[in-house]
DNA sequence: TGCAATTACGCAAACAGTTGCGTAATTTTA
DNA sequence: TAAAATTACGCAACTGTTTGCGTAATTGCA
């Protein structure tokens, strides 16, 4: 019943040694004899002995915790990515402390603040789709707590990141289209702060280009993920004296309202208005009218990678407590997936 | 640059007060006098001076953290629920640890024990369908940490738990498709070893006696919530000399697999085979072939009182370390969802 | 048999903060 | 003006564990 929880010292006074030797014990420590090593560890094991995590926590300066910050775990790309996060959390037997920014400036400050109270060793941060300035989260380094970005990822030289190669993505994007006959094509692309927007719109633009379409600027519209936001955006577009015959949309979600709108206007979907757009989400399988394509991002990978990265850095803290000359920058591939309807 | 971390004695140092003062000043202790405190606080402020919790942590043996541990982030159920849970928390000023089983026995043990030497406060749990002795999770209790199991919660009676009425959405599911002149209706039930599934079960043979319609234990088929067995459980069913007209599924997922399935065999789908389910998923809302309706179980609600009852734990430790005479058995009630199409 | 080497262990500090108790210094009271 | 009350602070212990250093006890060797 009040079964107490048992601790070096209770080991100790019992068998008459100092705490000390029954820690070393435990260890393994050479100066110890083999009988008193014996001993000791039987009667730990009879007692149940079990270190315990925060003392050591706050003699170790380490929590062996990271954290984790997402924008929304109902998307099913950000549950995807926790997964790779955990997996190699748990290799390396370390926790997972989880916060939701439900893409809120506020929220994401608050969740930092408590993380990094909460002396968690590292980070993991997807930043909200409201974040312009990164000073909570680089604020960080002051107390030695390494931060990795992913997928959502600030325009900073100095920091470590993962995200998706929305250059090339957009590219396969924007040429399976070309490729079908499309000339005009529009874009529904994300808030301009969100560094992969800006991507999107330069390989957008780049594209046309290169293939000679020509450039008309109102065909590329934005929105902020949100229904009401998108069916202004399709709005927009469709009220365009030559509409687009094909729409970009910066992601599934975002395609999945645009086309519900389209469906209201009575136009035929992937017939009179094909959609293609990015995350390649698994229920996109069971919909009614998916877009014709999208860009797989690898969630896991991306995120198994950041986690990766920060487990590195935990390596490297002990050689070089200075600035780093090198920051990791990396790149995942998309991949346009097509899907056979 | 190198900010150390500012500590109490750092402050005390500064202002030649002891370490104790340093603390009872920023607490506002009435045996400190106003200038003091005024004095620290003022420095206090100036180095930035934040507690260390891992400290505090070890000092109070408690870690104002919970762990949350359910069978999979990527079910929106989950993903909803998880919203629940870290309201609540966020209100109590407490951090989350998460840990998803994947419906994994072993790893759900690996986790319950990472979360016990991490010394959580309390534990919230949704066990894994393969779950069926409690040992890890209730001997808990032995190290002073709550639980309350949410939705898949266990047979047991002195365990604290939320889940979904079952029995009413079954009754309300059955109903409404008797009601739509459904005399021959199916089941494909989850493991018997998942409480739940005793319960649908349960309710379903009630309504269809309470109705006259006549039992055939050939008409409820059980599957292990994967793709392939739905898939032969959907065989059984549909070879029955009479198969049924309408399949209750014991969630979306399942329902999405057996309604593909269904598709292959050329059925139409709510016409030829109606399906209703559980869950309620927003996603069905965009499905080609969505369940006719489905029994909404409130993720979101039926998360968040487990994490109440949870903190109202917390509260009464204090008072009573014994044995609570009374365990928390809270249902939540279903509603059917009938969906439009 | 006496000295060095080795073996086997204990002491105490350190991590950062809280808190019971003790005690100077100041103020109030008679 | 001395005693009592109050104010304002410090000492030290405590949480569990690790670890540098010191030292008895044992062994090895000459």
């Amino acid at each position: 019943m009040g079964n107490k929880i048992t601790t070096l010292r209770e080991i100790a006074n019992r068998l008459n040694f100092s705490v000390s030797t029954v820690s070393r014990a435990l260890h393994n420590h050479p100066s110890i004899g083999l009988r008193t090593i014996t001993r000791v560890k039987e009667l730990a094991k009879e007692l149940n002995y079990e270190p315990n995590q925060t003392a050591l926590f706050f003699k170790q300066q380490k929590t062996h915790t990271i954290g984790v910050i997402l924008p929304n775990l109902k998307e099913e790309f950000f549950s995807q990515a926790i997964n790779g996060i955990e997996d190699v959390a748990k290799q390396n037997k370390y926790s997972v402390l989880i916060g939701q920014s439900h893409d809120d400036y506020d929220q994401e400050k608050q969740i930092v603040k408590a993380m990094k109270d909460h002396r968690i060793d590292g980070l993991i941060i997807s930043i909200s789709k409201q974040t312009e300035d990164y000073q909570h989260i680089t604020n960080l380094k002051n107390y030695n707590i390494p931060v990795v970005y992913f997928d959502r990822v600030p325009d900073l030289p100095e920091v470590h990141k993962v995200s998706s190669n929305i250059s090339s993505g957009t590219k396969q994007a924007i040429e399976f289209l070309i490729q079908r006959g499309h000339k005009r094509i529009g874009v529904i692309n994300g808030p301009e702060i969100m560094c992969s927007c800006k991507e999107r719109k330069n390989a957008y633009l780049k594209v046309l280009e290169d293939k000679k379409l020509g450039i008309d600027l109102t065909l590329m519209v934005s929105c902020d993920l949100t229904q009401e936001s998108t069916w202004k955006a399709m709005d927009k577009l469709l009220k365009l004296k030559e509409p687009p015959t094909a729409i970009v949309t910066i992601n599934d979600y975002v395609a999945l309202d645009a086309i519900e709108y389209a469906k209201k206007m009575k136009l035929k979907i992937n017939k009179n208005l094909c959609f293609v757009s990015y995350a390649n989400l698994p229920i996109t399988s069971y919909l009614k009218f998916p877009p014709l394509a999208s860009v797989e991002q690898y969630p896991y990978e991306q995120a198994k990678k950041a986690t990766e990265i920060l487990f590195e850095l935990f390596g490297m803290e002990n050689g070089e407590t200075s600035e780093q000359s090198t920051y990791n920058n990396v790149l995942i591939e998309g991949q346009l997936i097509i899907h056979n309807n």
